[in-house]
DNA sequence: TTCAACAATATTGTATACATTAAAGACCGA
DNA sequence: TCGGTCTTTAATGTATACAATATTGTTGAA
């Protein structure tokens, strides 16, 4: 992505995943020009690939609109990434080189050191660290199939959506995962590693599920 | 996509499938507007279609090139395929209609008639039936994450190319996958269309890296 | 002869004007 | 008042001109 591309894709996505653009909402080429202070042709370029990322759908003759996901839909999401990620995880300790397994130690005792802080909770911390722990993960798998799903299914919305709901014995349930992930991989032990995120993942799912039924039945209320 | 784009889509897209633009190849914007007979607009508007689609891949201010499997790409994929689809078809005899488990028997019957007929192998004709077989499963699954990630994963190239190699027998072991996959769908059988359908991706699998390496053996001799 | 710096060229990136299409509203008739 | 058609308007789709960038080729000196 060329600059004016990347400029628009990033001021669009913040205001999607800060709720400015709502789901459904109809995103005017025009208007986006006006907010990015690019001409249309970036513009356009932007919304085609936060199309292939899912944050928006086109319609042809019609424009983008910002995607809206059903409960269905989030939970197959998050089915589906926990078999994909459970694979990810058995194949990495495979091939997994000992830097990125200390890099993943490495992050593990970054997210416990904020947790014992007992200071506040940086969320967008957790978000980040956690984001390169599977990064890391993914790589070690060296495989591109694995990473063109997985950056297909991983909604970051979603996840960060999940996370900002987190309570601090939910991060470090999150974290304990994590350094469980490493353990098994210092083993080479690739089914435990598969097992342990594949609760990592499913832990995450039923937090997100709980919360959003919760917020569902707010909304109706008011 | 609308008419011009999806023209230039289709016509770039066939010249990649048919070796016309070989892999590794860098396509010109310009010669592909005297190609398709459309402006840059639309050119690059299916350019964009394409990469999200894998056929190439973009690298800013250099242009778009056509894509390079390699062999473990292409295991990657079958591998990945393999669990998706039985990920369909467990899901699929849960929620698929009769109607549905029909449309399948249909397409078994048509692909049986041909073999029956002894006639020539009708690849394409296979091919299509093939492809609406496994559309009508992963529709029955009512999820949209899977289709999301299928469609990024099936690669249309590498199952003609594996379907172009097939002896009649080896279709017909396919079809006879196909025959099975039926019957567990009526049973409601989940488990075992699961485990049918991992054995059809498979054999896929074995079949072309059997005449993959083969033919790169032919290559490398002369 | 080789390397580096520079110039020329070709290609991609961006802006904008024009064409086409779909949605919204006004008008007319029943 | 309702329904439908036509007009209007606003959006997307397309073409093209211009700008920025990368590649290629050339020239010069070491």
């Amino acid at each position: 992505m060329s600059k004016a591309t990347e400029k628009a894709y990033s001021l669009i996505r913040e205001n999607i995943l800060s709720g400015t653009f709502a789901p459904g909402a109809h995103l005017k080429e025009g208007e986006l020009v006006d907010l990015c202070g690019v001409s249309r042709t970036p513009v356009r370029d932007a919304l085609r690939q936060l199309a292939t990322d899912r944050y928006v759908v086109t319609r042809r003759n019609q424009g983008v609109f910002v995607n809206e996901w059903t409960v269905d839909d989030i939970n197959d999401i998050f089915e589906l990434r926990a078999i994909l990620e459970s694979m990810v995880a058995e194949r990495a300790a495979t091939h997994i080189s000992e830097g990125q397994v200390q890099e993943l130690g490495k992050i593990h005792q970054a997210i416990q050191a904020m947790l014992d802080e007992n200071g506040p909770l940086l969320v967008d911390f957790f978000l980040e660290q956690n984001k390169r722990f599977h990064a890391i993960l993914l790589e070690a798998t060296r495989s591109r199939a694995l990473a063109d799903s997985l950056s297909q299914i991983v909604q970051p919305p979603l996840i960060a959506q999940t996370a900002r709901q987190y309570s601090r014995q939910e991060l470090q349930n999150s974290n304990d995962h994590h350094r469980d992930i490493v353990a098994a991989l210092e083993a080479r032990d690739g089914a435990l590693a598969a097992s342990v995120m594949k609760i990592h993942i499913i832990s995450a799912q039923r937090k997100f599920m709980n919360s959003y039924v919760a917020s569902e039945a707010t909304e109706a209320a008011e």
